[in-house]
DNA sequence: AACTTGCTCAACCGCTAAACC
DNA sequence: AGGTTTAGCGGTTGAGCAAGT
């Protein structure tokens, strides 16, 4: 025989809590800790199941919860962590102390979702999304740009290789800005720096920002291989992750990067890019 | 003021791996 | 070994609120 089932749901309480349930079960985990949620409920005096306690006490009650919004440099960081782990959200919470991942999904579901097809990327894929003069929409994968690249087992076929993806990249940035974000995104100016915005995001996330981040002594960015990253975090389902390229130098400069991403969105987190660095190296000290 | 629409987010649902018997 | 339950996770829902008409 297995355990005593976890509750009988006939005659337990259901939807929001109130004040005195809040207090009760406060209460009771701070005096007794939780050895089983299955008790909590019985001995804390509530008429709720334990699932719906230990929802209530790590999604609300929990005293180190971080209250309030999102900061824009949270949004980056989740931006490009949902590029390396999918809908993990309790991986990508677990980056974020005092955050539930039930918050960081909503947060994703009802804010950066948005923001990322503002910028013309799908926030599934963290891939470009092109439209054509047509209705019709196509996703392109740095898989299919990179059918186009020659071998980058060399240091010439790397520098080609680059070449060709950023020529690729520019050309899809404008030709979706063009088709796309002018009426959403308003008084946009289309010219080369947006392309350059986009190319960037395209590294910052998805296909290469796990191989990849600015050099600000060198004011180039350098990506390395993703073997170098851990098997679970890079056994992701993002099909532009971990098909990488090898060593690529770009001589686009970094600030100017910055200039236009807060020109567009104002998105104050990319001035912070050095902190976002600093918990990359937390993660993957081997890579800095 | 009344109604509609859209947005946010707490809470629930259903699934699965792990733990238990 | 195999059935049952738990804990945890991601997807979805719907109540409440704000803005627009």
């Amino acid at each position: 025989m297995g355990r005593q089932p976890c509750c009988d749901k006939v005659g337990l309480k259901r939807g929001p809590w109130t004040i005195d349930e809040d207090h009760k079960l406060t209460n009771f985990i701070l005096n007794n800790g939780i050895q089983c949620w299955r008790m909590v409920p019985k001995l804390a005096g509530l008429l709720r199941c334990g699932k719906s306690c230990r929802l209530r006490w790590i999604n609300y009650l929990r005293p180190d919860l971080k209250r309030g919004g999102f900061t824009e440099m949270e949004e980056n960081q989740i931006i490009q962590l949902h590029a390396r782990l999918g809908n993990r959200w309790s991986k990508i919470a677990s980056h974020f102390p005092g955050r539930t991942d039930n918050e960081i999904k909503n947060h994703w579901n009802t804010r950066i979702k948005k923001k990322l097809k503002l910028l013309g990327f799908d926030p599934v894929t963290h891939q470009l999304i092109e439209q054509s003069s047509t209705t019709q929409k196509h996703v392109i994968s740095i898989e299919q740009k990179s059918e186009t690249i020659p071998d980058s087992s060399s240091s010439k076929a790397q520098e080609e290789s680059s070449e060709v993806r950023s020529q690729s990249q520019n050309s899809e940035a404008k030709n979706n800005l063009d088709s796309v974000k002018v009426e959403e995104l308003g008084e946009l100016i289309l010219d080369q720096t947006s392309n350059e915005l986009l190319r960037n995001y395209d590294k910052l996330s998805g296909g290469s920002y796990v191989e990849s981040w600015f050099n600000p002594e060198t004011n180039t960015s350098t990506s390395y291989s993703s073997s170098a990253l851990s098997t679970e975090e890079s056994n992701n389902n993002n099909p532009s992750v971990g098909e990488s390229f090898s060593i690529i130098q770009e001589d686009n400069s970094f600030e100017q990067w910055v200039d236009n991403v807060d020109y567009i969105l104002s998105w104050d987190c990319f001035y912070n890019l050095d902190e976002d660095f600093l918990f990359l190296e937390r993660d993957q000290p081997h890579l800095t």
